[in-house]
DNA sequence: TAGATTGTTAATCGATTAACAATC
DNA sequence: TAGATTGTTAATCGATTAACAATC
């Protein structure tokens, strides 16, 4: 059991926002901070802050605010940054390549250990110092490596049987950069979505609602 | 002003969902659903999906469904897909090169007409048809092409550099793949933000929570 | 002590779920 | 007509905001 109180699905999602900026304030060596000069710089209210904060324990001081550093530990801490969970990349395409390149994932709680493709030009090429490998050997090499964490970077197509391989194998956890849903398919597993053409679309959505120009009729 | 009712965050955010699992059943020739059939595809309440699209108007007919075809027509609609929004891609590293080359730009509203990088050793080199422009030359460019939306995918440290260059070139849409917040700089402009980096905290977190195992104390 | 700012409760707001009448 | 399924209202649930007492 953490030892923190219930943490809410929207709260989860703004504690890396939270992390970021108070890396920010650290780089800048700020040592500490009230719930009101944080919520000008993140456009939050303070109310919602405090209420953000506190679930997980006590860490302001009344008259005085946060300190900057505690803080950022312990958010830190709470989203298991200190952890090293073992990922292999599946896909060495244009995105998987870049995720794999641009991400600091030793930063982030894990460490990339593997990178798998079934594309023969692609197989032995080198990707941040890692030998790409023939995806048939995704049984053999995590039967020798324990493997947490499945980076997916497939085409929709192929996605629905290299996940039923994965899944086979107990890989649980996906970073799922495909437009496939995972969870639809298994209902066991921890999937961290990252759906490109969804968010295009919402920027789409944006654009059009704040311009106001339906295409047909009026 | 939209034809439509107040579509809230919440169902904005559904919608490319709601349009990706329509274009499935499109593709199996499925003609009608009802909202518990497709409840049980997409894993949410046969109420939540009746009153989100009942936002935009009674597409449902009693006692039959919704048609498949005229509800996908719908919600492309809605979000814009009919537009062709011009865009430019602003970095051209391994993510901003992926992000060229992955997306289909066409289907999503936009097309993509120009492609900016301060790197000599990229600048002159071609991806997608398209040639990587020297960054110095985005002012002249913008001021012969009508530009609607930057794709942002440079470094944190020269973030705000480069988007007071384009904010200053009247660009207001912005498809952010950078780890700097544009809102918190601007607050005139539309942003969709893909942090990659919080993306894969929140999947640390996931895991860790599932597992219940917090690194230090117990 | 006085001022500042948190922690926490209460009030408001909004989204989801349940229920059922309308109707194809 | 009878059966099915939507559209829509009401009830519930949860998250955000406001307020203020506790306390540094």
């Amino acid at each position: 059991m953490h030892k923190y109180k219930n943490i809410s699905t929207p709260v989860i999602k703004r504690l890396p926002r939270y992390y970021r900026f108070l890396g920010e304030l650290l780089d800048k060596n700020v040592t500490r901070i009230s719930s009101r000069e944080l919520s000008g710089k993140m456009g939050l209210t303070a109310s919602q802050i405090r209420q953000d904060l506190n679930c997980f324990g006590g860490f302001g001081q009344q008259g005085y605010g946060y300190s900057v550093q505690s803080l950022y530990n312990e958010i830190g801490h709470i989203l298991g940054l200190d952890h090293s969970y073992h990922a292999i990349l599946i896909g060495a395409g244009n995105l998987g390549k870049a995720v794999a390149v641009h991400m600091s994932f030793e930063k982030r709680g894990f460490k990339l250990i593997g990178i798998f493709d079934n594309d023969p030009a692609k197989i032995g090429t080198t990707i941040r110092n890692i030998t790409v490998n023939d995806l048939d050997d995704v049984e053999s090499f995590c039967s020798s490596h324990h493997t947490d964490v499945a980076i997916f970077c497939v085409p929709k197509t192929a996605a629905p049987a290299i996940a039923d391989r994965l899944h086979g194998l107990g890989i649980k956890n996906y970073w799922n950069f495909s437009h496939y849903d995972l969870s639809v398919r298994y209902d066991d597993i921890i999937v961290e979505n990252v759906h490109l053409n969804d968010s295009l679309m919402i920027l789409c959505y944006k654009i059009s609602d704040a311009n106001d120009l339906p295409v047909e009729e009026s």
